[in-house]
DNA sequence: AAATTACTTTGATATTGGTCAAGTTTGCTC
DNA sequence: GAGCAAACTTGACCAATATCAAAGTAATTT
């Protein structure tokens, strides 16, 4: 077991692309309507119905956050990376979740009560900016997750799936991690994991990609994205 | 020809629920920062792509919002109704529009610009509290069309679609009135219109529904949520 | 390290919903 | 109101992808 340092929340917060900027006042009201939330790999930390507290914010690990059918199986609609915050919307709309959230990783994250968040946007038109700006970004990711979903087909989910996760150069040729079981990615993109693991193994017999477990080396990003299936 | 009347834009804005409690001095600067536009049944506003000037209010008609796909077809995303806004977040994104807009009706709209738009917001926090609260909104429905879209059969889509359309006390009987077109509404539950046009046939013949036209009468609600294909 | 569990791949089959084509109705234009 | 274009319906067919089953891998637990 690990000897942990744990700073004040109120540090933690202060930490966070969100509230940087924030006045020390401001990050000490914040910190007094927060809680701190440890979670284990397969924990479930809401489900769809539940009542919504306030805004999370995920300071360490991942959470999957996805829509359960009546099957019971589920969609995964997001996951959510070290930074994110979620919840937010709900929040300000005082509805149930409309997506259950289960971690994937140990995750650290904070609960900021919404209504305290509200007053500290009051407080601070600059944090008010940057909420709006971070669900603008929420609500075109969603978009375009429906654009995948809904007009292209399996192989050209995936070959967008693997553009998208390309570093910022868009080099014809790089390696890249995926973020979660295939499984989970096959979900995001509304594919069943079989034809998940068809479109992969299409992609490498035309040689355009090698796969070695998760993590995936694209040959031919040129070449790849005018494949077809 | 009718003669129209036509008010100052400050006084439309000041009608629009988004823009009600707002200082005439608040209201002025808006209507500066403002441009009308007057669009014909069939007319295109844009197209995905373009840069996105502010944000438009639609004050009258109707208004398609639709990811244009590789092949020429469109799938409808959202359809917009008097008193409506979009392009907000694309606005505050700085990003080109991702989906099309087409006018269905011919409508009467106001293009807010966006510098305006965020210094209006700096202003007043009960403005940025609505555009938050807009946004959220937005967010939550394209959640919902994600669900229906992606984890249910045709015959739910439909059903789904047509129990969202119910009066807000849920009565077991009631009629609609199609917002638009068929095509349209096949479109936006992603479906074909044959397969729609199919499936109405069925929940007809299964006495579930009357059709005439743009209008449905549901003549058992609960019975009809229940069916199966 | 062995055992158990979860994840992934591969093949065979089934099903849903799309496509194409033709006919019908509706509604708009002149 | 006649003529035309667009919207809708119906049927036959097809293709994409899910499902089911089984085997093979990787990862985690004990």
């Amino acid at each position: 077991m690990l000897t942990e340092i744990r700073p004040p929340l109120s540090e933690v917060l202060s930490r966070q692309a969100l509230f940087k900027g924030l006045g020390p006042e401001e990050l000490a009201l914040l910190a007094r309507g927060s809680r701190e939330l440890r979670l284990q790999r397969g924990e479930i930390l809401f489900q769809k119905g539940d009542e919504c507290a306030g805004m999370h914010l995920l300071v360490m690990g991942q959470i999957k956050l996805a829509l359960p059918s009546p099957q019971g199986t589920e969609k995964v609609v997001h996951m959510i990376k070290a930074g994110g915050t979620f919840g937010e919307a709900v929040a300000f709309l005082d509805k149930p979740y409309p997506v259950n959230a289960q971690a994937t990783q140990d995750s650290y994250l904070v609960l900021v009560d919404k209504h305290i968040l509200l007053s500290a946007m009051e407080a601070s038109p600059m944090l008010s900016r940057k909420m709006l700006a971070s669900l603008s970004i929420r609500l075109h990711d969603l978009l375009e997750d429906m654009e995948t979903c809904s007009l292209r087909t399996s192989s050209q989910r995936v070959i967008c799936f693997l553009n998208q996760m390309a570093p910022a150069d868009k080099p014809n040729q790089y390696e890249l991690i995926l973020p979660s079981s295939k499984q989970t990615v096959a979900s995001q993109l509304n594919l069943a994991p079989e034809t998940f693991s068809r479109v992969l193994g299409h992609l490498t017999g035309a040689g355009l990609i090698q796969v070695n477990g998760r993590s995936i080396r694209v040959l031919d990003l040129a070449r790849m994205r005018n494949f077809d299936g």
